[in-house]
RNA sequence: GGAGGGGUACCCAAGCGGCCAACGGGGGCAGACUGUAAAUCUGCUGGCUUAUGCCUUCGUAGGUUCGAAUCCUACCCCCUCCA
């Protein structure tokens, strides 16, 4: 059994503020399993590492025999968390919430372990709620608390509309907290507001309040904004190894140091000393490695991760054509083919003005063979290794055309 | 309800009758340099079986004109100020 001094230790990494850190190691010391509670909409299930920061820290708590609440926010997706956006969301089916979860479930245990985890959704205890008690609830906060909110604050100096029901969605996710007697609830930094009111319902309620833990949200690979997919500057947790290996190696160096912080399960001794190897001269590249195995043997496995590497080592350090690159074939008409128009039909361009443009640009190989003539040509009914850009690759076979 | 400002390519933002496929910045892509790093530098950044060619694009629909993103009309949407 890991003390109590020592899980804190371990809990505190990479935590944006832990609400409150006396009160957490009061909490550990009670000697039983804690209840750890973090919510997750129902809408993404498509996880990315900026996920995983979270996930990882429940991973944490699971590791000194806590019990994890994966709460999928089904109730409260009805609302829509209006922290940024005022976009409203149509409310998802049940068949659609069903689907998610399954969707969750399979990518989360990657990381936590099922044993130790247990899954609610919020509509179990909110769907059978009556309006009265609802109204009970919402009697529980004041306006001007609500106002407190930065983006709700914002809002409404500003002139921007703020609908009745928003204000629900704090007092709902505060309420998740009293309905599961939470111990501890993990949130992103910009969850901190929700996060802790839970702790004032849950005292209202005569419950011990729940620490709050607020992680920082994961910069993606610009290493300036958040990991988001929209922005496209995320690693999904889903996507293959090569693609996972290629991506975390185009970090910079100081991200590096980031993402070992919060997606790496190495501990702390650990990390200083891969940190005072670089500054004796290691390369960084080659803790990139690391990093980069550690995360791929996460999601996939240790045979994956290794691949991954040998992959990697042979494409961009040897030079070498990957072997397991995909394989396409189109038809063409005539003795020859302009090679432009091969690169376009075969998706290695986007558009036949893109492929002159890379052709131009001397992006373009024909079998090893940098091309930079924009008509060149090549014949049908032949096979060959098309490269397009550094990492682009295909097989392209072209056979005649029929009729 | 009244007054004014605006909707331009992935985003921001110029242009305000022809020289506009549309300045500039961001982003993206490519090349150089590397550790496929980052930073930096350079080029490109609507489409079309590459054509001193054609087609589509400046909120939507019409109109004026040899010619419109630029002028006119109607409509839709956004913002600011006043009530």
């Amino acid at each position: 059994m890991v003390s109590p001094e020592e899980q804190l230790q371990e809990l505190r990494r990479g935590a944006a503020e832990i609400l409150v850190e006396s009160e957490l190691l009061r909490k550990l010391r009670k000697g039983r399993p804690l209840k750890i509670k973090a919510g997750f909409d129902p809408t993404a299930p498509d996880l990315h590492l900026g996920h995983t920061v979270l996930i990882n820290k429940m991973r944490r708590f699971q590791d000194f025999g806590h019990e994890v609440i994966f709460l999928i926010g089904d109730f409260t997706g009805l609302i829509g968390d209006p922290t940024g956006r005022n976009a409203t969301r149509p409310p998802l089916t049940p068949d659609e919430v069903a689907a998610n979860a399954a969707t969750y479930q399979q990518q989360i245990f990657k990381i936590l372990d099922p044993a130790r985890t247990r899954i609610e959704f919020n509509s179990r205890w909110m769907g059978p709620m009556s309006a009265a008690g609802l109204i009970k609830l919402a009697g529980r906060q004041t306006v001007a608390r609500m106002l407190e909110r930065d983006d709700f604050s914002r809002r409404y100096k500003g002139g921007q509309p703020i609908a009745i029901h928003e204000f629900l969605y704090p007092l709902v996710q505060g309420y998740d907290s009293v309905a599961l007697q939470a111990d501890v609830e993990l949130g992103g930094t910009d969850q901190k507001f929700n996060l802790l009111m839970g702790r004032q319902l849950q005292e209202t309620e005569g419950q011990e309040p729940q620490v709050v833990i607020t992680m920082p949200l994961l910069e993606g690979l610009d290493g300036v904004n958040k990991m988001s997919k929209s922005l496209g500057n995320y690693i999904g947790i889903a996507e293959a190894p090569d693609d996972m290996f290629g991506k975390l190696m185009s970090i910079s160096d100081e991200l590096m140091w980031r993402y070992f912080e919060l997606l790496s399960f190495k501990s702390n001794a650990e990390l200083e000393s891969l940190r005072r190897a670089v500054l004796e001269g290691r390369n960084p590249r080659d803790v990139k490695f690391e990093l980069a195995a550690e995360i791929i043997t996460c999601f996939h496995s240790a045979d994956a991760a290794k691949r991954a590497l040998d992959n990697f080592v042979a494409r961009f350090q040897k030079g070498l054509v990957p072997d397991d690159i995909r394989k396409i074939s189109i038809s063409a008409e005539g003795e020859d083919v302009r090679l432009a128009l091969v690169l376009k039909d075969s998706g290695l361009a986007a558009s036949s003005s893109a492929a002159y443009r890379l052709l131009e640009q001397g992006a373009v190989r024909v079998d090893g063979v940098k091309i930079m003539e924009r008509d060149a040509r090549v014949a049908v009914g032949n096979t060959y290794v098309l490269q397009s850009g550094k990492r682009d690759f295909a097989q392209v076979t072209i056979t005649p055309h029929q009729g």
